[in-house]
DNA sequence: ATGGTGGTCCTACCA
């Protein structure tokens, strides 16, 4: 069997529902993990999702900013919950995937603090959370790792990795989701779980691969100013299921987009 | 070097 995981960062789930219905109905994947719905739990549009063929939801979300979701053909069982820098805000949410045949899977949906717009944790709080909140997700992810490899970790985690994660390395080396401190903070985020890089092992650099191009952007296709801000990683069990990736970067060009567009890795189990 | 756009919810905050 093959199982297709998908993240998205929506910057509101209720004001862009058709595009996720689109991208469903045109995509298929078994799970979609969404960041930013920017909607409390009790206003979450769930029955559209229901009969869009996603009917296992789980969701967690606030008023106004971050929240949280996983859409599921496949039955799902509420995981714990992360309470990361000791605030209830919204940024992980994770969930059992039980496939009718085989074992199951442990889905976590992470959205990482942007982190503000200086390098700098004394000058900037916003950074210092972010960075703080990469720490406990690197303590939280070498506990996991002991207990459970057949874990997926995806999401928007505000952070271009690689050289060839952004448009220009030279250029974004002190711009906030690409300067080294953050850089080496993912990386060893990544190795201290023993994560697997699903996305760079089926597109390997120097290939530029980017998901997200901003708003402030007026031709953001001609220009190109992209970055690799979502991710999707797999537990060490899972490397040799790793079969195939896809980017929709037609979907920054719908109507009315996101800055981020939907990802997504096939695992054949 | 600077300012550029968009969402939420009412005034500024966040990305």
């Amino acid at each position: 069997m093959t199982l297709t995981i998908a993240t998205w960062n929506i910057n509101s789930v209720r004001l862009r529902l058709d595009l996720v219905l689109r991208y469903l109905s045109e995509a298929a994947p078994d799970v979609l993990c969404l960041q930013e719905t920017k909607c409390p739990d009790a206003e979450f549009p769930r029955s559209a999702f229901v009969k869009a063929g996603y009917p296992h939801i789980l969701h967690r979300g606030m008023k106004g900013y971050n929240g949280v979701a996983i859409l599921s053909r496949l039955p799902l069982a509420a995981a714990e919950n992360l309470t990361l820098c000791g605030r209830e805000d919204a940024r992980h949410i994770a969930a059992e995937v039980r496939p009718a045949d085989g074992p199951s899977l442990l889905v976590h949906n992470f959205y990482v603090p942007a982190g503000g717009d200086i390098p700098d944790r004394i000058e900037n709080p916003k950074f210092g959370h972010k960075l703080d909140f990469l720490a406990e997700m690197t303590d939280w992810a070498e506990r996991l790792r002991a207990r459970h490899d057949r874990a997926v970790l995806v999401g928007d985690l505000n952070i271009a990795p690689l050289v060839h994660d952004v448009w220009s390395h030279k250029a974004l080396l002190k711009v906030v989701s690409h300067t080294p401190i953050e850089c080496e903070a993912l990386l060893h985020l990544q190795d201290s779980g023993g994560w697997i890089d699903a996305v760079r092992c089926l597109n390997p650099e120097p290939e530029k691969v980017y998901t997200w191009w901003s708003y402030r952007s007026p031709d953001w296709n001609a220009a190109d100013k992209g970055r690799r801000l979502d991710h999707i990683w797999v537990g060490p069990a899972l490397k040799p299921a790793i079969a195939s990736s896809s980017i929709l970067r037609a979907a920054r060009g719908w109507e009315r987009p996101s800055d981020h567009v939907p990802l997504a890795v096939t695992l054949a189990l």
